[in-house]
DNA sequence: TCTGGGGTCCTAGGACCC
DNA sequence: TCTGGGGTCCTAGGACCC
């Protein structure tokens, strides 16, 4: 049997760790810049609040019915993530980390599911303060529905018997099957698919052939044979990314740089963090989508590097001669990000007869950079072209404290 | 209807090879 | 004017996830 343990209402479920006196109030998150809700907590969605809704159109409705708002505090609730997992990775034989807030368990020689799944939530809200539902099934799919239906019970929900699967899938709309997104739930809708069950009772080639072998996957999962299995060692990321809109519309091109050689910094990172090394990068900028009295300006660059790297100054300078290639005087940006792909392992790069940039010299300058941040927090060390300015910076207006990762902002108890 | 960021996999079609 | 077959690599676009 595989098991799907998810955090309730992560992100609000981690503020609360910290804030007890908003158990059982209205509260949520927003995404990066105080855009849009990203988390809610119960209390929240009953009152009506929709996931993705913009914060600033809800603005009246949330001081009216007292809703607490936080900002995204991503230190916090990636190391409240890590807390869970590795609680989670001491009772179960094999465990796959499928997002912040997700886990796979394989319970295959467990025998007493129930009482194993119901300790391990109390494991779980004990050690961390999280409080999880579990879904049992046969499949990662069935997995995923049976953990839609512990949301909705006691927390713990067990798919094991022909009847119950049937009537569990009859009961589950096919926009909410995993991997069903928008587009495939509107197409099946129009062949008056409309719940799972259904769904995998279609004939084998109509699905191939409309949603491809990855609708088929999914249709063979939901008749309980396994198709995806579980990864526990995440494989290397191919594409690396590091993109954000600022906090201000910005027109002043150093300013653009100095956010531009951040996020070449953090991709850099990311980078040596997998022990890879990139050979393009590509940078773009854009305008604000939404404005209707500017102009639309979305535009991309990609260069090759001479040898694949991972070190900051390589990749800053790239990104610097893309940006230069893209950027247009005038216009009030309100994005950026850097890409970096075609990745391959650190070790043993392919040198580059016409370059002579000295790599030992620049790998000890990484290693040493790393440890210093590792031990004093990000940036500590850090380029000159990543600049001080505040500009371009993320709006955070609610941000809670790193509780848990900053020393200075460790949780004070009171005598 | 428009606010965030960061990813994956699959397919079709073009370019090219023998 | 039209006749053969088989294959690879790359990219753009579409679908999805949290």
């Amino acid at each position: 049997m595989i098991a799907l343990v998810d955090c309730n209402n992560f992100y609000v479920s981690c503020e609360r760790v910290f804030r007890p006196e908003l158990e059982g109030k209205p509260v949520v998150v927003l995404s990066n810049n105080d855009g849009c809700i990203i988390s809610r907590s119960n209390e929240a969605k009953k009152l009506g609040i929709k996931m993705g809704e913009p914060a600033f159109k809800m603005e009246k409705f949330l001081t009216e019915n007292n809703v607490t708002c936080f900002s995204s505090n991503y230190a916090l609730y990636g190391d409240m993530s890590q807390r869970v997992m590795d609680t989670l990775r001491e009772e179960a034989p094999e465990i796959e980390v499928y997002s912040i807030d997700e886990a796979f368990l394989n319970l295959s020689g467990i025998t007493d599911l129930y009482t194993f799944s119901e300790n391990l939530r109390k494991k779980v809200i004990r050690n961390t303060g999280i409080p999880v539902s579990i879904g049992l099934g046969a499949t990662k799919s069935l997995a995923k529905v049976a953990n839609k239906e512990a949301k909705n019970s006691d927390g713990v929900f067990i798919i094991d018997n022909e009847h119950l699967c049937k009537a569990v899938l009859m009961n589950t709309p096919i926009g909410k099957v995993w991997g069903i997104g928008r587009r495939y739930q509107k197409k099946l809708l129009n062949y008056h698919i409309d719940n799972a069950f259904q769904f995998s009772q279609l004939n084998d080639n109509w699905v191939k052939k409309n949603m491809t072998v990855v609708g088929h996957r999914i249709q063979r999962e939901l008749r309980g044979e396994p198709c995806i299995s579980i990864e526990q060692a995440p494989p290397a990321k191919k594409v690396i990314a590091t993109t954000r809109a600022f906090g201000n519309k910005l027109t002043n091109k150093d300013l653009i740089k100095e956010a531009v050689a951040t996020y070449a910094v953090r991709c850099a990172e990311k980078l040596r963090k997998q022990h890879s090394a990139a050979n393009l990068l590509t940078v773009f900028i854009h305008t604000d989508p939404f404005s209707t009295s500017e102009i639309v300006y979305h535009k991309s660059q990609t260069v090759i590097l001479p040898i694949a790297s991972n070190h900051n100054t390589i990749l800053v300078k790239a990104a610097y001669k893309a940006l230069d290639a893209i950027f247009y005087e005038g216009l009030r940006y309100k994005k950026a990000g850097v890409i970096v792909e075609a990745i391959v392992p650190d070790n043993n790069l392919q040198g580059n007869l016409f370059f002579d940039g000295d790599q030992s010299k620049l790998n000890k300058i990484s290693v040493v950079n790393d440890s210093i941040n590792s031990h004093y927090g990000r940036d500590t060390l850090r380029l000159a072209a990543q600049g001080t300015s505040k500009e371009w910076k993320l709006r955070q207006q609610k941000l809670s404290k790193a509780y848990t990762t900053k020393l200075n902002e460790i949780i004070e108890v009171k005598s």
